[in-house]
DNA sequence: TGACATATTTGGAACGTTCCAAATATTTAA
DNA sequence: TTAAATATTTGGAACGTTCCAAATATGTCA
């Protein structure tokens, strides 16, 4: 129950040194005796000290506190969760710490956790933006001379670095898949048009279809909200259409899960009588009944890319905007009709 | 791309005041008068200035840093993503800021994570320790007035608050839901015995046996790795016994999971021919197949409690060790046996 | 031995805030 | 009009560290 903290002082006076040496000590420093670091190191530990980063934060013009930011938008969501976790690897093997923080898709929470981290300063910024973020807001951030890296979602307009996965190449190689199961008339279900990834997918969906050989109709991409009930939603607009899709590939996994809900309502039986393809690769997606075929992401590796891309700027001093696409690959289960038969995935 | 940084004296400056105003302003005392605080503040937006929490953490002895420690033994748990959201939720309400890690359950990376938080000096810490924590690791912490509550597994010995979930009660409705249901030998499946959790269900299940007038037999209790492999294993112990058991309950979701492995494999209908429980309720339980009967406990529940809990205790300005147990509830789903029809439960 | 180079140590002076005691304005009461 | 009360503002002096320039110790060479 110490009622005062120990400092550098008290350690200097206990060991019969400068507090200066103390100093030198704790930054590892190459000048200072081998003898004397020991005596310190052990008179440190004796007294119980513990660094205050605040103070020295204080004194080297910030920049070196050795925070990282992460601000994620939905925490609940075991993507993210694994990002969280991929970025922590990186930054905690550099010695950095990581400050993680959820938005819960919420703008305002967003402008709140970003400024109070900006207050405890952070060296660097990894986001994955709510929705409807504005590219501005991180202006004065990249102002301020600290890096920002965007993850996940990309901020068209930001002049800031960003690690998003190769959405386009994976709608591409699902709608590609399709096509070679024999299916000529394929749907694109779900997601809200007025986002950079939406459109990266939908991109893909269409030369996917033209690689395939096959024609893009206007009226078979059906968007909605991105999750389960806007997959219901979807498909049930898609099957009275003109077109008669056979087959849909889907924004994500959530609306792919709607979309099989909506097939079963209707006594259509995914897999077999109409092909869901999702994207993702979430969790569920294999323990889920068709399991899930869908373009498997790695959010781990997007977390410890734009780490690594983090580090590199704040190492660099300079934060020059960059931008990575990481790679998907197709993972093809039981809800697109390619193979019924294996009931029971090993479990590893 | 301001190089100096813009301090309360530049604003001072600024606003013909002087910086014991702006401290004043910023802290929002009662003492300073409308229209200086009016154009203090709008000179302070002007300026583009940023709170320096470093320097004030250094002034005010400590303690008002207003972040929050949270440490979990597993990120990529969803549990613990949960629970670190019902705590965020209670935090940031009370103008805190959560920073969260991830130990994956590494004592060392515990012991780093655990001290970086407190150079950053942290207000107040939560924590699911990994496993093998020693009670003593967090002995330095209370010690210097920083309130810790222990979550999820509690650390005997230690002087500090926890909140767990109710594993006793959870297991003793699991055992008589069984008993209920018909069956007479019941086995424990699965966890490490040298945790309090395991203790804590293990000693439920006695209870819960006793209650329904069941015999308790030792080698119906059968420990094994917390995980769907240490599932299958403990089931193929478990069904070759002379005690016949016809039911069990599991240490957690992930143990059941692989017991209903382990009972396919060996051409035994989870559900139909052989009854299973699981405990926790993980997401992936409700989508399986057989969908799981589990016991249900709230992670984001488990979180807000304990950020309740630490923040009193941060206001008292006094830790009084205090335990909080939470309310769990058996889920009833197929896996037990006593319902096969439902297949599709909606989708909320 | 002296003169120089090299290795180690060391007192301040910052850094940006808050706190304190005291100064100055303003209002109120007589 | 003045004294007393109240409302507002204000200069330092901390807080615990790092940095700098300079001091001291130690070693080397002739």
């Amino acid at each position: 129950m110490t009622k005062t903290r120990v400092t550098v002082i008290d350690i200097a006076k206990a060991a019969g040194v400068s507090k200066s040496t103390v100093s030198l000590v704790l930054q590892g420093s190459s000048l200072v005796n081998e003898g004397t670091r020991a005596k310190v190191n052990s008179v440190m530990r004796e007294l119980g000290y513990v660094y205050n980063r605040g103070a020295a934060n204080l004194r080297q013009a910030g920049a070196k506190s050795r925070i990282v930011g992460v601000v994620v938008n939905d925490l609940t969501n075991s993507f993210f969760a694994e990002l969280a976790v991929g970025v922590d690897m990186v930054v905690q093997s550099a010695g950095f710490v990581q400050f993680l923080s959820n938005t819960s898709e919420s703008i305002d929470r967003q402008r709140e956790v970003v400024a109070s981290m900006r207050e405890h300063g952070i060296s660097g910024l990894i986001v994955s933006p709510a929705r409807a973020t504005d590219a501005a807001d991180f202006k004065p951030l990249v102002a301020a001379g600290i890096p920002v890296v965007v993850v996940v979602r990309n901020l068209p307009g930001a002049k800031v670095s960003s690690v998003v996965s190769d959405n386009q190449a994976g709608m591409m190689s699902a709608v590609k898949h399709l096509a070679e199961l024999g299916h000529k008339s394929i749907a694109f279900l779900g997601g809200f048009p007025d986002t950079a990834v939406f459109d990266d997918r939908l991109a893909g969906y269409r030369s996917g279809m033209e690689a395939a050989g096959l024609d893009y109709h206007q009226e078979l991409v059906i968007s909605s909200a991105p999750s389960r009930a806007g997959g219901v939603e979807a498909i049930g607009k898609a099957i009275v259409l003109a077109g008669k899709p056979t087959a849909a590939v889907c924004f994500n996994d959530a609306v792919a899960f709607g979309v099989c809900d909506g097939l079963r309502a209707r006594r259509l039986e995914p897999g077999s009588d109409f092909a869901v393809v999702g994207f993702d690769d979430v969790i569920e997606a294999q323990a889920a009944v068709p399991a899930l075929t869908t373009v498997s992401v790695d959010p781990q590796g997007i977390g410890r890319r734009g780490a690594q891309l983090l580090l590199k700027q704040i190492n660099a001093g300079k934060a020059e905007a960059e931008t990575v696409t990481t790679a998907v690959r197709l993972v093809v289960r039981e809800s697109c009709g390619a193979r019924r038969s294996v009931k029971i995935e090993t479990g590893l």
